[in-house]
RNA sequence: GGCGCCAUCGUCUAGAGGCCCAGGACGCCGCCCUUUCAAGGCGGAGAUCGCGGGUUCGAAUCCCGCUGGCGCUACCA
């Protein structure tokens, strides 16, 4: 059996950490198996659907490197991939089920079922259909006044009112579940469109979805999926539920808890490997040590046997720390070209673009270990693109000179002359001039570093300073060393 | 309220009866290195394995109960 999976996304935002996650677990599913991963998009409720948003999951999945090999935009075997597409197959499923006395329509209105919930809820029992449209007359009643009012009906699958069914979950045990505490749920809305339950599996039936991994929060409508799966005569495929990411406090990850879209993370400067790798190892782990997987490890590896089953809350510090792994790792001229792409966005709009990519390079391994975000970068670097230092007296001065700023202006002029008297501008014969300076004066060496460092960079936290010195060449150095003395 | 899932350091996890008075990682704290900041190296604190009963010569691992957390309970997915 070739094993096929599919993510089935309903398009009511950008891609979600969540989602991205099942994504993820499905993919490494079908790719490990030599399978196919499919990406269909579940558009069947109309009043939550959001049309950017189709592009932007597809935009997410390329991000992170999760190709499909069937879906919106590249066809398949199966087209079309959009369920608003495809209303009749579940129409016709509907109506198969209704001729078989599976499924019934219901014409009450929702004016009803919310009365009826509202009291059921009030006498603190389980809020449940109570299946007047299941019987003839009921129906025949409900229809009267429905027509009346010119309503439609929609569709409801009659549930067995007894017994049990069993679920054999991938990666739980097996889960019983009783019968006598489902109700009568709705297969087809009024407006024509199928809901989750229906459309779903009638696609991955056509499709030949061989697993279906999805949320926890998907566990109790099973049983109802089981059922439905009978009386459609459908083969079910391996069903397997994923542990639910969870926030700092808690409970389930969202908006509340911040960034939950995978756009959040990619704009504060996180890496798709490092976000990848993370991502993989929320709810599923190789062994007892390993912490760094490349993509092609993830896929060897992978199983649902090692998927564990409580939920995980997203650690974020960790995220950052290995997006620092990744960014160190990285190869240099990559990197740079990442670098070089943030800066596009983030220096400031007087700074020509696009910018000097050979400054970037040799900027890059300056600060590659210094970084754990690529929205870092700007604030060690933006002395190398810009002129406009701004910084204060305190800041020039530090601790060293808070009180006696003469000195600092003493030391600041030493220094300029110590170094435009150099006749080849390097790092080293910089740093031996200045410590050559400091051994005469009898100043601490840091101490003088530091005045020079706010001086030529504008900031207390730079890159290596005669390194970047070097690179900023002895003439602009000389300026803002002139400059900072008139400050004093 | 009902149904269901889950339960090992603050967090992510390893652990499928003796190898565990519990291992790794993030974070945290020291020390070293050092021109700032990092990175790196070394070391440390941190879990009586939610609680209570069993089973067993022996339990984090099996069983039962309790408690707690979470999820679902829509003509949303």
């Amino acid at each position: 059996m070739t094993v096929r999976t599919r993510y089935a996304p309903s398009p009511t935002g950008g891609p979600h950490i969540g989602n991205i996650r099942t994504a993820l677990f499905s993919w490494l599913l079908a790719r490990h198996h030599g399978g196919q991963f499919l990406l269909r998009i579940e558009d069947t409720d109309q009043k939550r659907y959001d049309p950017a948003a189709v592009d932007l999951i597809i935009e997410g999945l390329a991000w992170l490197g999760l190709d499909y090999d069937e879906g919106p935009g590249i066809g398949g075997p199966y087209a079309p991939y959009v369920q608003s597409e495809r209303r009749e197959l579940y129409r016709a499923a509907a109506d198969r089920l209704l001729a078989q006395g599976d499924a019934y329509e219901c014409w009450c209105s929702s004016e009803r079922l919310d009365a009826l919930r509202a009291e059921q809820t009030r006498k603190k029992l389980p809020p449940k259909y109570d299946r007047r449209c299941r019987d003839e007359a009921g129906r025949a009643a409900s229809r009267g006044e429905a027509e009346a009012e010119a309503r439609s009906c929609v569709v409801r699958f009659a549930t067995p009112l007894s017994g049990a069914i069993t679920l054999h979950d991938a990666v739980r045990s097996d889960v019983t579940f009783d019968l006598a505490t489902l109700d009568d749920f709705v297969i087809l809305k009024s407006d024509g469109y199928p809901t989750y339950h229906l459309a779903y599996m009638v696609d991955d039936e056509i499709m030949r979805i061989s697993h279906v991994l999805r949320g926890e929060e998907w566990l109790s409508s099973t049983p109802r999926h089981l059922l439905l799966y009978g009386a459609l005569r459908f083969e079910p495929p391996v069903i397997a539920h994923l542990p639910v990411i969870l926030g700092p406090d808690g409970s389930k990850l969202s908006k509340r808890h911040g960034a939950t879209s995978v756009f959040e993370y990619r704009d504060q400067g996180f890496l798709p490997e490092a976000l990848f790798n993370f991502l993989g190892l929320v709810g599923w782990s190789l062994d007892d040590k390993t912490e760094i997987l490349s993509r092609e490890e993830f896929v060897q590896h992978f199983s649902l046997e090692r998927v564990v089953r409580n939920p995980a809350v997203f650690n974020v510090e960790k995220l950052a720390w290995m997006n620092g792994v990744y960014i160190r790792e990285m190869p240099l001229d990559q990197l740079a070209e990442r670098i070089a792409d943030r800066l596009e966005r983030d220096l400031p709009a007087n700074v020509p673009r696009p910018v000097d990519r050979g400054l970037v390079a040799r900027i890059t391994p300056l600060i590659r270990e210094r970084i754990k975000l690529l929205s870092e970068v700007v604030d060690y670097t933006d002395f190398f693109f810009t002129d406009e230092l701004r910084y204060s007296v305190e800041d020039l001065l530090g601790k060293a000179y808070r009180e006696r700023p003469a000195d600092a202006r003493e030391a600041l002029g030493r220094a300029t002359d110590a170094v435009s008297a150099l006749d080849t501008w390097s790092h080293d014969g910089l740093e031996a001039a200045l410590r050559a300076l400091a051994e005469e004066r009898g100043m601490k060496a840091g101490d003088l570093f530091s005045v020079v460092r706010v001086a030529v960079t504008g900031r207390r936290i730079t890159p290596p300073l005669f390194e970047s010195m070097e690179i900023l060449g002895q003439e602009r150095c000389l300026r803002r060393l002139r400059e900072a003395a008139e400050k004093l």
